[in-house]
DNA sequence: CCGCATTTACGTGTTTTACGTAAGGAATGA
DNA sequence: TCATTCCTTACGTAAAACACGTAAATGCGG
């Protein structure tokens, strides 16, 4: 048996929610919701599985309700229904701790699977939004990829060794004992390293040598 | 009419899949290649629109072949299949420029849907390598996200002003003008962000700033 | 009103940066 | 072979930044 409590600020659209989940044997609907407050307190009280939740806007209120949810119901699934399906709304929701997200092409089995899906332990987004994720995600993957080449082969393996380490928080003197080699030589691979690269500054350092994977944020 | 080439070290495979592709009155299966050197060479004369590539292996050789493929025939796209679909080989093949991934649960229809797809220039992954490459972009979201809530909220919101400019590489002086504070007060603001944070150097702050959004890289 | 964090600031000593200079070695090409 | 160029090494000097301690004024919540 799953618990489901459902939110949405249109009562009407709330009941048409409700009314596709009537008929599953195994879903019981113990809580239709169109506030949010009434809805943050009967979660207090309540054990619920999986939580229906209707956006029909990106506003932080109701951002903010998904992580203080998440925070007060650790184990609380919450799936996302939204008509708005853009990146920004679904990059958003599920950093704010969604499980899952419905978009516009959802119809009441993907709403049925979703819930199954969940109370599982799994993810679960929609045709649509699976599609905007992957895109977002393949394109960074290849913008890595080309930002790679620019500066980065100018440098020498010294200075390279030099800047990673550095850029690891050790000390010139640190890094001078390392190699056997003075401090003021330290010194100089820096210089030698902003000059090259057109620097203005130490902390330009650092911010290259993170693009350019000589060292991890 | 889409030409395509078809490359497996395997030749037993390589007309396996060759066959697949018969019967298509579209498709013109125009190469069938079981040797790497051979196929760069014949694509040099030959305009191929989709060249299909089944990877038995995540070797450099493989992945290379991609890469240089892609440099001396930038309109050709190359379909990877394999039977390997762990992350790792998924993550490398679209690095090096592979637009589409066949892992094994595809069949002939996904075959004949990606080489479309590739053609009509778009992405093609079969459903368990839109899996894999989903689950790691959703978890790299949520990651960051964990990260954001910890420190930053202990910092004041003067203290924040600083980090910013020094993050944009405004010097001490250029903060304290800008403030109307000394010089001194900055560095004490510096000193109190780096106690409260628990950071051993300047470099660390840099790093706490990126990871909180306070600065861009 | 008291305690606590914030913002401001200084003192002192050390480390790092800025900018210039330079010597010895390896690689390269005329 | 000799000139050139880059790399690695290193120092001088002055300015800036950092480390660590101390401390006064301000403001806010209990």
């Amino acid at each position: 048996m799953i618990d489901i409590a459902i939110f949405d600020e249109h009562r009407l659209v709330l009941e048409g929610i409700s009314g596709l989940l009537t008929g599953i044997s195994e879903f019981r609907v113990v809580l239709n919701c169109d506030d949010r407050n009434i809805l943050t307190e009967k979660l207090k009280s309540i054990q619920v599985h999986v939580l229906i939740l209707n956006m029909h806007d990106i506003s932080v209120r109701n951002l903010n309700l998904i992580v203080q949810l998440n925070i007060s119901n650790p184990k609380l699934k919450i799936l996302v229904v939204s008509v708005i399906d853009s990146e920004e709304i679904v990059l958003k929701t599920i950093k704010a701790g969604a499980k899952g997200f419905l978009g516009k092409d959802s119809d009441r089995n993907s709403l049925i699977e979703a819930v199954y899906t969940l109370r599982n332990g799994h993810d679960y987004y929609s045709k649509s939004i699976t599609h905007i994720l992957l895109n977002r995600y393949i394109s960074s993957l290849k913008a890595d990829d080309l930002s790679d080449n620019a500066d980065i082969n100018s440098l020498s393996s010294r200075q390279i060794e030099i800047l990673k380490l550095w850029g690891e928080s050790y000390s010139n003197q640190e890094i001078a004992d390392r190699f056997f080699i003075s401090v003021r030589t330290v010194e100089s691979h820096k210089n030698h390293i902003m000059q090259k690269l057109n620097l203005k500054s130490t902390v330009d350092m650092v911010k290259f040598a993170i693009k350019n994977n000589i060292i991890e944020i």
